[in-house]
DNA sequence: GCTCATCAAGTCATCAGATGATTTGATGGA
DNA sequence: TCCATCAAATCATCTGATGACTTGATGAGC
């Protein structure tokens, strides 16, 4: 039997070079060693090191230019972060994403268009019920509407974060979960539409989290169980 | 001159593969072809095609096994996510970091422990002043500090890209904005622990909240010359 | 008929060598 | 001083070979 965590070449070579790197032995824009020391630093071939190599460039670490060298890009790696998010827990997640959706209310009630209304409430008419046409399709006119809201907070780093949230909940839930999730009303949604619509920041995120109570609430009640 | 698009043939490689892989054209757990069917149908040789998948496996879509073939393992990807934050302006990434803790205080006020509390007031102590021993080992302080904040929410999801946004925003700082923000006082920084201290969530998300508004105010300032 | 050691084929892992493409700084003439 | 040219350095890519590991087939032994 082998040790479970036997690794090879290339993630041992990776490895050492990322914590080169977030050590700061080399500063941004610094050139590292070529391929030829580094395949003596590493004691492994040049194809190995080419692959570590091409690892961190992907992970945004280096940035390799023929003829030139290779450069470090940046001294921080964030490329584990969202596998530990995902991670997390339903419940935290769920708590992360509502953080988010209510701060992009309270953007977008300062800095919706009249364009933004108009999608959202385009979105809210089409919305319907799930009777319509199954569970599936209205999960995403419904996922289409809140994500029109974060879009009109004007904040691409919330949308970005929003949208790996739903798409990492979704996948827990289908996976976990087997109750169902309480559905706020068309009432309740369109309460939020009319929050934004006021300008008014407080009442935009007091809205979202009056809308998100009662799901959290039920949440922490299945996964308690 | 050369189109600034100009990629490398593993890159293209990697991306033709992903797309594929995207695409579901293969099951999770089902086995892709094999290194020199890959050379065939990418039209590069082992070398590449090996970069190309080994940057597959480090994004979590293939699992190689040695002896046996290469299998996917996500057909989402969500590596990039971060990446695009990362590029999405220095105000929206301080938005959404603030938003992330408003939230924790919030949390931390319902479900801090007495060691939470002991915590953040030694941390609080401990930060001194900027005089003390230079701008870097300061900024490290005040950074404990408001991380012990997040911690005590008791969710990982926001204290992960809680430091995501740290470590990205001082990045950017650094790189690009030469003016100081605005350094709130030990005052409003107590005022935060002692909001949590009571238990009342609204009042410790108050509190974050108008903790960070001049320097959010300062920031859209410095932005905008 | 069942079990299990053995084996061979298939596959990824790694190495070594060679050539091409590109960048960059040095050189030297106009 | 300017600029075309060149050579060295470096990454990009290809090719061939060998090793390590997995897996299913085989067949002896019971």
């Amino acid at each position: 039997m082998q040790p479970i965590n036997r690794t090879n070449l290339t993630e041992s070579a990776a490895e050492s070079l990322r914590a080169e790197i977030l050590s700061g032995r080399w500063a941004i824009g610094e050139r590292i060693p070529n391929e030829t020391a580094l395949t003596e630093l590493l004691a492994v071939s040049r194809g190995t090191v080419r692959e570590a190599v091409r690892v961190l460039i992907s992970k945004g670490l280096l940035d390799a230019r023929q003829g030139s060298g290779t450069y470090v890009r940046s001294t921080v790696d964030t490329s584990g972060a969202l596998d530990r998010v995902k991670r997390s827990g339903l419940r935290d997640q769920w708590e992360a994403r509502a953080a988010l959706d209510v701060e992009a209310a309270r953007l977008a009630a300062l800095r919706h268009t009249p364009g933004d209304l108009d999608r959202m409430r385009g979105l809210l008419k089409a919305r319907g019920t799930v009777a319509d046409d199954g569970r599936e399709a209205f999960g995403r006119r419904d996922i289409a509407f809140h994500r029109s809201i974060v879009e009109a907070s004007g904040n691409r780093a919330i949308v970005e974060l929003y949208d790996f949230f739903t798409s990492a909940i979704l996948e827990t839930i289908h996976s976990t979960l087997n109750g169902d999730l309480p559905e706020p009303d068309d009432r309740a949604h369109a309460a939020i539409v009319d929050a934004i619509a006021t300008g008014d920041a407080d009442k935009a995120a007091a809205a979202v989290r009056s809308f998100m109570a009662p799901v959290l609430r039920e949440l922490e009640r299945l996964l308690s169980q």
